[in-house]
Order: structure tokens, then C-alpha cells, then sequence
RNA sequence: GGAUCCGUAGCUCAGCUGGUUAGAGCGUUGCAUUGACAUUGCAGAGGUCAGUGGUUCGAGUCCACUCGGAUCCACCA
């Protein structure tokens, strides 16, 4: 047993956790105490830590896994087998971002280094964030089972990973997609619909002269990927030309081209006439396919104008725009401009840059019949949400879920194990990242998909000739497998088993569609079972100003700065004290200062015991598991009575509100009941009439206390501890005491 | 356009399934203090709970609408 360093000596008269908090963490990991174990007798209580990416120190908002410590606390306490399971997130495309922006700053790029290179820069910037995390996470005390950490790039996740493509593509669930996706011609590679923002945007609108008709494009620099023009059916001004060819002057000279009937054009948008490019926009695209249109690329993967654009050719988009614009003028293509044209445009959420919707091959996962299951377990509430309200909005996801494009263009993640055979159809490209090599149709091929492994020969020519697809999985594909894959790659026997399904999973509301959603499709997918009952979701943490922190803003607070000014105990408090479950809050320095001063109050409560305890000389051995009844029995005083049955109801409320998730409740109902009743009005009036008895009341209901407060607090209460339960100089634990029961 | 949340004391927010004079923190006013704690104590001021209408014996709490603020989703070339 790890002995206390502080315990048994005098107390200071302000209780300064910059003596404390670091010591008593290290005794608890020493002692084992977060290491959980197996109980086969009781029902287990498990918690997976929704894993921080580990490409930057944590931030404000990450504190808020407060809440998971406070339940495995509490849990830990009532005696059942708890666990609480950390790891770490190499969060793809985020880090390569960050990295990125690191070389760009020392004047380098990803293209200057192989693909293997610059994997292990970025693992090993990685790993060392890592570290710096994995400590932040214990300043802020968090009980965390350091034995079964885990990343997401370990090999034995990646296998699960791995596994699950193959199942998936063996199901036919996974299939190679040549469609239209986001991409990102700045970040080079393409993202989920989720992965993109919608901004207002004022755009030029330009009436082109397309012969006899007019239309209006913001884009006249896609025009040379047209295909189609289209018109309403219903719309009389066009009947006439529908089914159609007409001829007209462009910029490349004569084209004739056929005008389509679609219901989808609004006859009163611009002039009722739209142009058709399929390879560029989303609902062209749809367009195209109902009515067999050709698809003309015009932009590739850098953002220039291909072949097709003639003399434009190679031009960026902007300054294509420009030119052709121009151009069209001149030639009196160009009717008329409306520059008032205010509309929403696609934009990488990491960058900014204008989203392109481009024809590549990528594969995607059929959603449908994994959103199924898990509508189902919602629906039949299997799964709970706290607060409800999300319980609405989940189901409105997954009932009008899209497929999901896993492919992303990055080398930092895990490379998804499909390959194909040179020896049957023989490619250009040398594997590099640049786009000219990317394939741009790989509809021929023949895919072989394993569990990782590299295939020994192509099994239709028997070619040894076969090379791995380029890309690597969408992090969240990973991170959908993260409950069961953590568990089952436990170096415990039994973990899976044991506690799997988990209890709770606790994550911002803001990752509710990325990640909790596609946990619980793909959780159900692979083990047929939920992966947790409860999910609680917290809200956002902004800046004292209430406005959302962010790297670009730099309004980002470091944790450990404030734990390190007011202590982790009073920085715990202040996140759950006066903010309902799930609503977010501004940091807020004057709660964080209360919250700081309630500390001090605990430990000058203390003080006064421990003083009163010399000065009476007392003999008495502190009974500290004194049950309610016995208590009583002692009590001569009516107010020593009165304190105890409303100690008793402190603890009902205290425990009901944990298990209900109302922590803020608990945290208020504690505040005010050792402040304003137990020291303002309890120990005053206790003071002037303490004898031996009394004492050990107060001393005991004081200890009740301190365990109530032990899970949102847990160093000074344990520091205290130590210090009012003798044996003087280190007994056990506040942490593996019993949770105090009201009878 | 669809959806969600919020609008309670000067500021930041609690108020669990509707039930006695609506709470906290910070701020503010007055007083106290070498005796656990000034990171303190006592006392006080301050709210037509956004507005209107409804359900109810009774509504900050439920319903409808209006106004104001925020977020998410989906979109017109």
C-alpha cells in the first residue's frame, strides 16, 4: 500500500492543491485502484473514453469527460465492477491537416517525402501528442484503466478493422462507387456529405446565350461539360424544343446539344433553362443518369480545366471563370449579369475552400440495412439518450441516411486493403499522390479484398504483378468499431464478453451523426449486439464570451492552465455546477473561482473537526462505516438527530440524481448543503456544545460527506480524508470506500 | 424550406415527473471579524419567469400562436 505523503501532518489554513492533486494521482495508479476487474457475480459497469485525437493537446471542451469519472467513480464506489477504457484517435485527415500546416511552416509539403516517410513523421508527432495527453487526462484526475489503453493505429485494432471491410464487402455492403463526391482540390481528397460545410456565398449569375435559349449558370466555366440542356415539361415558353437537338455558337465553337424535360428544373429560376453538367454537380449527375447523359469531365483533381476546355486547358478554376467570361463577351455569347445572386455553396469544413463535386472511384458502404438494426434498438429503446431530445434527432439521421464514402485520399490512416491485379489490366500509375496518377476510372478492375494481407497472385492470370488501392479509411470507420474492437483486443481475458455491451457512452452532441450513429450501425453489425445502453451527451464548452473555441480564433483554453490555477477539483465542479445535462456553457472564471473557494471550504470544515478532535483529546476510534441506525442511536442532541435524517435525505437525492445523470442537481444539492447547512448552520451550532459524542456525529456525517463529494471532487476529499480517518498518516482510500447508504 | 434548442434577478445560469412566500454563482447595499475559513460570516435590495391565448382546482413547468437569439439538416442551376 502507497502511503499518503501529506496525511498526519498539520493543516495549512488554505488548502493549496498545487501540494496535492499530482501525489495522490500517482498513489491511486500505484495502488491499482483504476485497474478494473472481472466479477462475474455482479453486473459490470463499463464506460470506452471517446478516444481525443491525438494530433493536439486536449482542450477545455475535453474536461468535460468529467462526467464519465464522476459515473465510474460512483460506480466504483457502489461496488460494481467498473471500467473505464482510454485510448486515442489518430484522427486521419485532422492530423494530416495539422501536419501539413507544420511543414507548410518550415517551407515543405507533402510531396516532398514517399508516402512511408512521411507516415512516420506523422507517427511519431503523433505519439509524442500522445504523451502530452495521456497526461493531461490525469491532472484532471480522470480514473482511467491505463492497463488496457489503446490507439486506433495499433495493429490488433487494424486487424478488426481490416476484418470488418471484409465482412462487409463479402456481405455486399461495400461497393466501388464511381460517382460524384466532395472533394477538396486544396486538402486533395474527397469527404462524406457529412464532412462539409454551407455557406452563403454572393455569386455573379450568368445569362449565356445557348442559341434560341438562355439560361443561368454562376459556373460558365464547367459549360464545355455539358451535355444536356434541360426545361421543365410543364413550362409552355419551352414545350417546343423538348426532345429536341439544337445547334448554337460556343467558345469552342459550333455544338449541338438536346434539350431534356426534367421535373427538377424550376421554370422560375433564372430563365427556366439550366445547363447540364454531370460530371460537376450533384443533381446533374442525377440528371444525367435518368437520362443516360454523357459525362464530360472539365475539372480534375488539382482544379484545373482538362482537355476538354481547349485553349483553356490547365487554367484554375477562378481564373477560368474570368477568362470565359470574357471570352463570351466579346464574342456576344453573354446576355446579361446579375450580380445580386446570393446562394449556398458546398466548402471544406477544415479549410474553407470551395468544395468540387468530382467523378471518382471510391468505395462506399450501403447504409440501409445497417441503419435498420439500429433504428430498431432506438425505437425500442435499447438504447437510451440523455438528454431525449437527441433520441429525435438521431433517428431522423438514420432514417434518411446516405451511403457513406470511406475512401479518403491521405496516407495517414489505415490503408484500406483492397487490391488489384496489374497483370489483368495495366495502369499508369506508380502509386503516387499526385492527381494526374489517380485513377480517374477504375471500372475494369478486379478487386481483391483481404484482411490486410497482400494477396500472393492474382487469381484470375495468376500475375504476381498486384498493388494496394492508395487510399485510406475515413477515421470514423475506425472509430465505429471502436467499443467492441477495444474490448476484444483487451490483454484481459474475458473483457469482451464481460463487459460488452458497455453502460455508457458519453460524447458531446455534436459528434452525435459521426460517430455515436455509425457506432451503433456497425456495432450491431459485426457483434449483433448494441455497443452501449446509455448514451449521455454533454454540451459544448465556449469561451467566457459564449463563442465556440477554435484553433483560427485562438480563444483555445489549455485545461491544465486552469488546473493548474484553481486546482482539477474546482475546474470538475465548475463544469457540472449550474449547467443541465447536455446544454452548452461559456467557461466561466467567476464559477471557476466559487467552485475553487467551496475547496477551501470543505478543507477548513476539516480543519475545524481535526482542531476540535486535538483540543477534545478524543478517544474515540472513528467508527467511519457507522451505519445510519447506529448513528442515531448515539445522538443525545435533536440537532445532532435532525443533522443525521437530513444527511440521510442528502444522500438519497445525491444518489438518485447520479444514477439518473442529473449531475448538476447533485453537484448544487452538495454545494448548498455543506456550505449553507452543514458549516453555516451545523457547525456553528455544534461548536459551542461539542462533547465526545457529538463529535463523533459530526465527524462521521462529515466523512459522509466528503465520500458524496468524492466523485466530482476527488483529491481534496481524498486528501482530507486521510487526514480525519485514522489510523493517522494513510489509511485506506476514499476511493474504495463504500458509497454511503441513507439507512 | 425541414428540425431542434434557448429567451427566469444587473451578468452567467439552475429549477427533476405541473403544487406552499421562484433559486445559485458573480456583482451590489449595510454590518461583523485576531476564536475552522476574507478563497469568511450575518442581514438586505433586486424577477408581471419574452408576449398572447388555452388546458387545469393550480403553470416558470403542459398545448397553440407571435416576437427575439442560437444550432443542425436539406437545398435552385
Amino acid at each position: 500500500m502507497v502511503q499518503y505523503a501529506y496525511s498526519g501532518k498539520s493543516m495549512d489554513k488554505i488548502y493549496d492543491h498545487r501540494k496535492i492533486e499530482r501525489n495522490i494521482y500517482k498513489i491511486w495508479e500505484k495502488n491499482g485502484y483504476f485497474i478494473s476487474r472481472i466479477n462475474r457475480k455482479k453486473k459490470p459497469f463499463s464506460i470506452i473514453l471517446p478516444p481525443p485525437n491525438a494530433n493536439a493537446p486536449l482542450h477545455f471542451g475535453h474536461a468535460m469527460y468529467v462526467v464519465e469519472d464522476i459515473l465510474i467513480r460512483f460506480h466504483r464506489m457502489k461496488g460494481d465492477p467498473t471500467l473505464w477504457l482510454p485510448g486515442a484517435d489518430h484522427a486521419g485527415f485532422e492530423t494530416q491537416f495539422v501536419f501539413e500546416k507544420k511543414l507548410e511552416k518550415e517551407g515543405k509539403s507533402r510531396f516532398d517525402f514517399d508516402r512511408g516517410t512521411l507516415y512516420k513523421m506523422i507517427l511519431n508527432y503523433v505519439l509524442e501528442n500522445k504523451k502530452g495527453m495521456q497526461n493531461q487526462l490525469r491532472r484532471l484526475g480522470f480514473s482511467l484503466d491505463w492497463s488496457r489503453n489503446k490507439f486506433t493505429l495499433d495493429e490488433d485494432i487494424v486487424k478488426i478493422v481490416h476484418k470488418t471491410f471484409k465482412k462487409m464487402y463479402d456481405d455486399g455492403l461495400i461497393y466501388r462507387g464511381e460517382r460524384l463526391v466532395n472533394y477538396c482540390t486544396h486538402c486533395g481528397t474527397s469527404f462524406s456529405d457529412l464532412e462539409i460545410n454551407h455557406k452563403e456565398q454572393k455569386d455573379p449569375l450568368y445569362f449565356i446565350k445557348y442559341g434560341p435559349l438562355t439560361l443561368a449558370t454562376v459556373r460558365p466555366e464547367t459549360k464545355f461539360g455539358d451535355t444536356a440542356i434541360a426545361v421543365n415539361p410543364k413550362d409552355k415558353r419551352y414545350k417546343a424544343f423538348i426532345g429536341k437537338e439544337i445547334e448554337f455558337e460556343t467558345l469552342l465553337g459550333r455544338k449541338k446539344m438536346k434539350v431534356i424535360a426534367d421535373e427538377t428544373i424550376d421554370p422560375d429560376f433564372g430563365t427556366g433553362v439550366a445547363k447540364v453538367t454531370p460530371a460537376h454537380d450533384m443533381k446533374d449527375f442525377d440528371m444525367g443518369k435518368r437520362h443516360n447523359l454523357e459525362i464530360v469531365k472539365v475539372i480534375d483533381l488539382e482544379g484545373r480545366l482538362t482537355d476538354v476546355a481547349g485553349p483553356y486547358k490547365g487554367m484554375r478554376i477562378k481564373d477560368a471563370r474570368k477568362k470565359v467570361v470574357e471570352d463570351m463577351e466579346k464574342k456576344g455569347l453573354l446576355e446579361k449579369v446579375d450580380n445580386d445572386y446570393v446562394h449556398t455553396i458546398e466548402a471544406c469544413y477544415k479549410c474553407g475552400t470551395t468544395i468540387e463535386p468530382m467523378l471518382l472511384p471510391q468505395w462506399f458502404v450501403k447504409m440501409e440495412p445497417l441503419a435498420k438494426p439500429a433504428i430498431e434498438a432506438i425505437e425500442k429503446k435499447k438504447i437510451k439518450f440523455y438528454p431525449k431530445r437527441h433520441e429525435k434527432n438521431i433517428l431522423w439521421f438514420l432514417k434518411n441516411i446516405k451511403d457513406w464514402n470511406i475512401s479518403r485520399q491521405i496516407v495517414w490512416g489505415i490503408r484500406i486493403p483492397a487490391w488489384f491485379c496489374l497483370g489483368c489490366h495495366p495502369e499508369r500509375s506508380e502509386g503516387s499522390r499526385d492527381s494526374s496518377a489517380a485513377p480517374q476510372n477504375d471500372k475494369n478492375r478486379k478487386w481483391i479484398i483481404t484482411e490486410g494481407e497482400k494477396p500472393d497472385k492474382c487469381l484470375e492470370c495468376g500475375s504476381k504483378e498486384i498493388r494496394q488501392d492508395e487510399d485510406t479509411f475515413d477515421t470514423w470507420f475506425s472509430s465505429s468499431q471502436w467499443p467492441f474492437a477495444t474490448l476484444r483486443v483487451s490483454p484481459y481475458k474475458g473483457d469482451y464478453e464481460y463487459f460488452y455491451p458497455t453502460t455508457v457512452m458519453e460524447t458531446g452532441y455534436d459528434i452525435l451523426k459521426w460517430w455515436v450513429a455509425r457506432m451503433v450501425m456497425v456495432g450491431l453489425y459485426i457483434t449483433s449486439k448494441i455497443p452501449f445502453e446509455n448514451v449521455i451527451l454533454h454540451g459544448l464548452v465556449n469561451d467566457p464570451l459564449g463563442k465556440k473555441m477554435s484553433k483560427s480564433r485562438g480563444n483555445i483554453v489549455d485545461p491544465l492552465e486552469l488546473v493548474d490555477q484553481y486546482g482539477a477539483d474546482a475546474v470538475r465542479f465548475a463544469l457540472i455546477f449550474g449547467t443541465a445535462l447536455g446544454n452548452d456553457q461559456s467557461l466561466s472564471y467567476p464559477k471557476l473561482q466559487a467552485a475553487r473557494n467551496f475547496t477551501n471550504k470543505l478543507w477548513n470544515m476539516a480543519r475545524f473537526i481535526n482542531m476540535k478532535r486535538e483540543t477534545l483529546n478524543s478517544k474515540f476510534e472513528i467508527r467511519n462505516n457507522l451505519a445510519m441506525k447506529q448513528l442515531n442511536n448515539l445522538a443525545k442532541n435533536e440537532n445532532d438527530r435532525k443533522m443525521i435524517i437530513k444527511t440521510e435525505k442528502l444522500i438519497e437525492g445525491v444518489t438518485k440524481a447520479l444514477e439518473n445523470y442529473n449531475f448538476n442537481y447533485a453537484a448544487e444539492t452538495l454545494y448548498d448543503f455543506s456550505w449553507h447547512e452543514f458549516a453555516d448552520k451545523y457547525i456553528e451550532d455544534v461548536k459551542n456544545r461539542i462533547d465526545e459524542n457529538s463529535y463523533l456525529i459530526l465527524n462521521t456525517l462529515y466523512l459522509i460527506l466528503l465520500k458524496l463529494l468524492y466523485p466530482m471532487m476527488p483529491f481534496v476529499t481524498e486528501e482530507i480524508y486521510q487526514r480525519l480517518n485514522p489510523p493517522a498518516g494513510g489509511g485506506e482510500s476514499i476511493m474504495i470506500q463504500n458509497w454511503p447508504l441513507s439507512d
